[in-house]
DNA sequence: CACTTGACCTGTCCGC
DNA sequence: TGCGGACAGGTCAAGT
């Protein structure tokens, strides 16, 4: 999925693209991707108009004038993609090659097979959840339940807030300090938002295997770690995300940190460091890229 | 308790 | 060309 910096595209994305947008119908046939009733939706849905859109880890949050809100996880394949309203709005060179924006091809298609729930706002515009895997969610729920869901109650801190010190990532580690690195890093009760692609690039970043066994990581490692994750967080982020396959932002647009990945999905290639090839195995039930000569494996 | 496995789904790729 | 299996960015629940 999407994880910390692709979530984050997206919100970016929606927050300039949907508040004071009014809604005027909504689309859902898929109750595991959207389980709420046509009632529910009627009576908190239907007229309200967006206030905000906000995150936390990797679930999105678009707060309604009614005081509910859509709360959504992209899981591995979700997107959510905004339309404008645009008929005639073409070019002519635009409307006769057909290849005027790059996206075109996305989001003209849409809706499309993956499509789960379509909202239409009441300037003709739409919001379109696609999710092949049907893995990802939607739920309007009311704005002050949100931190009554289970996750929202257990998620870890963000990383990308400042008072995410050193030290707290190192206590927040040590709470499951037998375990191997890679498996404290996506669990997403010690730290928000990490995932296989930014796990597997932060350990290479600060030359750890994945397999390392926390408590036996030097500290100045785990301070290293700390420093390479949040500036890997940040870079991806100014770089609209990774796609790796599925992920597009709020414009139906890819993001391009898969360019500057130095490790994630390399197998075979040589590593940027020393040369040696890269290798995929598998760590923490998760395909995990190493290189076996830069990243140490610490044991007890 | 901590870790592993299976489940949730669809699609694609690879080997036979 | 077709078929089976493995695998894909995430999280739960259940099992060991």
């Amino acid at each position: 999925m999407p994880e910390l910096p692709e979530v984050e595209t997206v919100r970016i994305g929606l927050q300039k693209l949907l508040p004071n947008r009014i809604i005027l119908n909504t689309d859902f046939n898929w109750p595991k991707s959207f389980p709420n009733d046509a009632q529910e939706v009627e009576q908190f849905m239907l007229g309200a108009k967006v206030i905000k859109v906000r995150r936390r880890a990797k679930v999105l949050m678009i707060d309604l004038s009614s005081n509910y809100s859509l709360v959504v996880h992209l899981k591995m394949t979700g997107q959510l993609v905004f339309v404008p309203n645009m008929p005639n709005t073409k070019s002519e060179p635009e409307a006769r090659f057909g290849a005027g924006h790059p996206n075109d091809s996305l989001v003209n298609k849409l809706p499309d097979r993956s499509t789960r729930v379509i909202i239409q706002f009441v300037d003709g515009s739409h919001l379109y959840f696609n999710d092949q895997r049907k893995f990802g969610w939607m739920r309007l729920i009311p704005t002050i339940e949100i931190a009554n869901i289970d996750f929202m109650k257990t998620v870890g801190p963000e990383p990308l807030e400042p008072n995410f010190t050193k030290n707290i990532f190192i206590k927040r580690l040590m709470l499951r300090k037998k375990s191997n690195i890679k498996s404290v890093l996506l669990d997403q009760k010690i730290i928000a938002g990490v995932g296989n692609i930014y796990a597997d690039e932060s350990l290479f970043a600060a030359s750890i295997h994945p397999a390392s066994i926390v408590s036996a990581i030097p500290v100045s490692k785990l301070n290293k770690l700390h420093k390479e994750l949040l500036e890997i967080l940040r870079l991806s982020i100014k770089k609209g995300g990774s796609t790796n396959k599925n992920y597009v932002n709020a414009e139906g647009k890819k993001g391009s940190y898969m360019d500057f990945a130095k490790i994630f999905r390399r197998e075979n290639l040589p590593c940027v460091t020393c040369g040696s090839e890269i290798v995929k195995t598998r760590v923490a039930n998760r395909g995990t890229h190493i290189c076996p000569k830069c990243q140490k494996q610490y044991m007890l």
